[in-house]
DNA sequence: AACGGGGTCAACCGCCTAGCG
DNA sequence: CCGCTAGGCGGTTGACCCCGT
């Protein structure tokens, strides 16, 4: 298992591309599709190994890339995706189709890290800084394990739509490389996000997913075009209905500056909570979709996808995690552990459960804020699978 | 105008893994 | 089962840019 020796080859060129050699990828990939990246530079006349032509492909050249500053929609997609998903980058960009790995790896080194940490939040874990000198009560690890049993359902997920686009991308490339394609005159690169282009993922998938926005009742994803799911098509065969009017009412945090009610202060870099904007758009879950549920029975015909853990495995490949949720609901398992802990970290004895007594702190108002943001996503990206 | 420090981002590096013979 | 390869991924680097002094 040797490493690729593609980029040791003497005589290959390193370091920024060139226009010309740009031209040279481009003309022969919309030509020939790019086929194996190794046999690629020899075939397109270029000067670069394999592994250089394919990351200038993917990361700059390809048509579907949308550049430029992130929104603020997709901002938050980014580190609420981040806070279930880790550093994973490229699980992180099949929910950004037009952003790739790498810069959205990028921007969160450079902007969105620091910014967290400014928040007084732990950019790693999304927890709060001083969160993780606070021991857990029984109940409150018994949460967090939970939520983390569901990031790891969701991870698995995204891990199944990432494989399934790249598969579906793979068959189309050839075919939809003519239509994408279309390098601007004067090869102005990267050639501008154009209603043709910001169409390719959609089309490059679309036989697979319908390309529906998660929910755009509630506007958190109005932009469906930014934010469109890969969505699974996983089927499961015993589904358990979580009673939507079970579900508490949660406050929505958008993630638009104006009409969400997050508000990014300069200077100072620092979301606050717009408070006329959250009367406005409290919104009940029950207002946004059925959450089916289906943790029961794991029928996925990929077995791969299911999640490595499993102390919460009843052993016959039921996973208990659905019975949790359906007994508290995960919005609970949010709200309550972030609740708890934000208390908690107010100095507040707190009664276990209580959920009650606190001051109002701007603290705890960032840090519900917080994860209801993360919560919404959770809720809501996954509104065309049966996986929450 | 010159300089330095910090920010940004394209590109590289090295590891991992799926797939194939 | 084993070894090899290609492709993918995340971490890191370094050139370039911008801004303050």
């Amino acid at each position: 298992m040797g490493r690729s020796p593609c980029c040791d080859k003497v005589g290959l060129k390193k370091g920024p591309w060139t226009p010309e050699e740009d031209q040279k990828l481009l003309a022969y990939i919309e030509e020939n599709g790019h086929g194996s990246w190794r046999a690629l530079p020899a075939k397109a006349g270029l000067q670069r190994c394999g592994k250089s032509c394919r990351l200038r492909w993917t990361n700059y050249l390809r048509p579907d890339i949308k550049r430029g500053k992130f929104s603020l929609q997709e901002e938050q997609t980014i580190i609420q995706l981040h806070a279930l998903l880790g550093n994973r980058w490229s699980a992180i960009a099949t929910h950004l189709p037009k952003r790739t790995d790498n810069e959205i790896k990028n921007y969160w080194n450079t902007h969105l890290k620091k910014r967290l940490a400014k928040m007084g939040i732990d950019p790693v874990t999304h927890k709060p800084k001083n969160d993780a000198l606070l021991s857990s009560t029984d109940g409150q690890s018994k949460n967090a394990a939970n939520l983390s049993h569901m990031a790891q359902w969701e991870s698995a997920r995204l891990e199944a739509e990432a494989r399934l686009v790249r598969e579906s991308k793979l068959r189309n490339s050839h075919n939809s490389i003519h239509h994408h394609l279309n390098p601007p005159p004067g090869f102005n690169l990267p050639p501008p996000t154009s209603s043709a282009s910001a169409s390719a993922s959609a089309s490059t998938s679309a036989h697979l997913v319908t390309p529906k926005a998660w929910n755009t009742s509630y506007g958190l994803v109005a932009a469906a075009d930014q934010l469109e799911s890969p969505t699974s098509t996983l089927t499961f065969s015993e589904n358990v209905q979580i009673g939507v009017n079970s579900m508490p009412m949660i406050e929505f945090v958008g993630t638009s500056s104006s009409e969400t009610g997050i508000i990014k202060e300069e200077g100072e870099q620092e979301w606050k909570f717009k408070e006329g904007i959250e009367n406005s758009l409290s919104f009940s879950t029950s207002s946004l979709h059925d959450m089916t549920i289906s943790m029961g029975g794991w029928t996925s015909p990929d077995q791969s996808l299911r999640p490595t853990s499993n102390n919460n495995n009843d052993g016959h490949g039921n996973n208990n995690v659905g019975n949790v949720i359906e007994e508290v609901g995960f919005t609970n398992l949010l709200l309550n552990d972030s609740i708890d802990r934000s208390l908690s970290d107010s100095g507040k004895d707190s009664d276990e459960n209580s959920g009650s007594g606190g001051d109002g702190s701007d603290y705890y108002e960032d840090n519900k804020n917080y994860w209801n943001s993360i919560l919404n996503l959770v809720n809501s990206s996954p509104s065309d699978s049966p996986m929450f």
